[in-house]
DNA sequence: GCCAACGTTGGC
DNA sequence: GCCAACGTTGGC
């Protein structure tokens, strides 16, 4: 299983929204190098949902339910979207700041390409910030 | 609201 | 195929 961060400005999608919808379709990725991030998204696969623009935080998990299929909100072919739903919300966010902070998290992509808003997360990034959420 | 970083577009 | 101009993202 591999593990993913998506990004999503809380007034455009929350996590609450998510929750409420049950599930959601992840479409209207533009760009290239997250569009790839999706396609190698596989069913089961477990993401970070990080608030961007405001909050700056982590504030859950949520797990890909339905793996790559044409984005439907445009006739363009390139694009795609997968499907995904709420697995867990952290009891305590983990803020950009506090992965900044930490040593282990000092490779993430969330650092070093802040705007690629589909990103890849290795395991011990996985458990490191797991571990900041104060979460097992 | 500003601006740095990055991606895309289009002229040559 | 290069690169300048422009647009967008996202942290501050």
């Amino acid at each position: 299983m591999a593990y993913w961060l998506v990004k999503s400005e809380p007034a455009v999608y929350s996590w609450d929204h998510l929750v409420k919808e049950g599930n959601t379709c992840w479409s209207g990725v533009r760009n290239y190098a997250a569009r790839n991030n999706l396609m190698n998204m596989k069913k089961g696969d477990a993401l970070f949902f990080y608030y961007s623009n405001e909050g700056l935080e982590i504030v859950g998990i949520a797990k890909v339910i339905k793996e790559y299929y044409p984005d439907p909100t445009t006739e363009d072919k390139r694009w795609v979207a997968v499907d995904i739903e709420p697995v867990q919300k952290f009891k305590k966010p983990v803020t950009l700041s506090m992965i900044k902070g930490d040593n282990q998290l000092s490779e993430m992509v969330l650092i070093n390409n802040s705007r690629l808003s589909v990103q890849p997360v290795n395991r011990k990034e996985w458990i490191a910030v797991l571990k900041l959420a104060g979460e097992k």
